[in-house]
DNA sequence: GCCGAACCGTAACGTACGGTACGGTAGAAA
DNA sequence: TTTCTACCGTACCGTACGTTACGGTTCGGC
């Protein structure tokens, strides 16, 4: 009867959210050759349920990928006791993170799924997944960078730009050779590796100085520090 | 009859030429949603043509595929007269060239008809997507950052990671937020500028010498030069 | 002119799946 | 007990589309 409501935490009941999480293990396991037959079989329930609460199998769809970002929660920013060291901690932190999701069979899945849509621009899912995803990323970082900036620890601009630069170190091509089926192996040391040297090479080119900030305090936490623009 | 054989540009006729542009057209048009009846009605010809030719469905979008791949041609590097102005315009160009492809329609469409099929596994559209765009632009680019290391110009320790980072620099959010249908409007003055940017910054990272290379012969070409690895 | 190959256009088949209808059941309310 | 609601299970319908089959046409070779 309803059909199409916004999906969060509280607005399912608990046997509704049984049957998103239903789908979205098929989802994972068969890509995008869901059918609302599968998912009621999964799920135990009626296809005539899953009408009455979805309306129909994009509905279904939108609802399972908004479920699943409903999942995801943000830790908040600690904006007291900002130096060069807990500030690339931070970013670190947040690329590694960042990383652990995308390279994630979900995150996987749910991408090509959005993509799919995308581009028969019928239903809206690019549209979430867009803001579940490079935006929410975008809304999280961007007052780290400020925060960073006010310190008078990074410099820049433009905060989008800041920002976009940082999605590209850290991301690079890896999230559109494991879209396109490349088996890329992640281990979490080497992702912990990558976040670090993302990170390293942010502060390169955004840091208040290229001698302090990024090179000796902040940089020589575990590791070498950088020297100057130089990395590796 | 044959059915599946390696798609080039010379073991196609003219007409199977024609047909495979039709279908093109038709993806371009409207994404995924590519029928074999569309495909013969759009290009004059008989389904009985097309799965003569093409096998089945999947045949037919794996020779659209590495048809439309076939067509990029890649223009040869010039390894003579190398110093650091000639490299970071080789750099600038191939940002620039790379963006204007990627933002475009057709790359766009076939990514994501690539990485449809990526999920569920049967064609290996991803693979050959793979093979013709982000592995292909590595293949090419990475003679030129060794060339510029043998010349004293850059420094990295690791071919492919210099190249991920310029690949990451360059791209950075753009290419997944097309694929997901975010609408970038993308003038041929933002891509000049962020290709230069772009350039910028992987001197400021991978430059030999953070002042001579990076900032002043190079980046002083047509803007003003790198003040050390700080830029906006 | 005749033949066969290649091809066009279209009709037809099979099937998978989205969507609907309906009978049956459990539990809460009255 | 009755009744209403929500749900399960399943059978069913309509359709879209991949795939095949077939009659008709063009064209190069002899």
């Amino acid at each position: 009867m309803q059909g199409r409501v916004e999906v969060s935490d509280d607005t399912l009941t608990a046997r509704q959210k049984d049957v998103l999480d239903a789908a979205l293990g098929l989802l994972v396991e068969g890509g995008d050759a869901l059918t609302m037959t599968g998912v009621a079989r999964r799920a135990s329930c009626s296809k005539e349920t899953l009408y009455k609460w979805f309306g129909d199998r994009d509905g279904l769809l939108t609802a399972t990928v908004q479920w699943q970002a409903s999942k995801v929660r943000v830790a908040p920013v600690t904006r007291e006791g900002l130096n060069a060291k807990s500030l690339f901690t931070s970013l670190e932190g947040f690329a590694r993170d960042w990383l652990t999701v995308l390279s994630g069979e979900i995150s996987v899945t749910l991408n090509r799924i959005a993509i799919t849509h995308a581009a028969t621009g019928k239903s809206d899912l690019g549209a979430i997944v867009l803001t579940n995803g490079p935006f929410a990323m975008a809304r999280r970082l961007k007052p780290v960078l400020e925060i960073g900036r006010e310190a008078g620890l990074l410099s820049f601009k433009d905060t989008d730009e800041a920002f976009r630069t940082f999605f590209g170190l850290v991301v690079r091509d890896m999230q559109i050779r494991l879209l396109l089926g490349d088996r890329l192996e992640l281990t979490e040391a080497a992702i912990a590796r990558d976040a670090e040297r993302a990170t390293q090479q942010f502060f390169a080119l955004y840091g208040a100085t290229s001698e302090t900030a990024a090179g000796k305090d902040a940089g020589g936490n575990t590791r070498k520090g950088i020297p100057h623009a130089r990395l590796l």
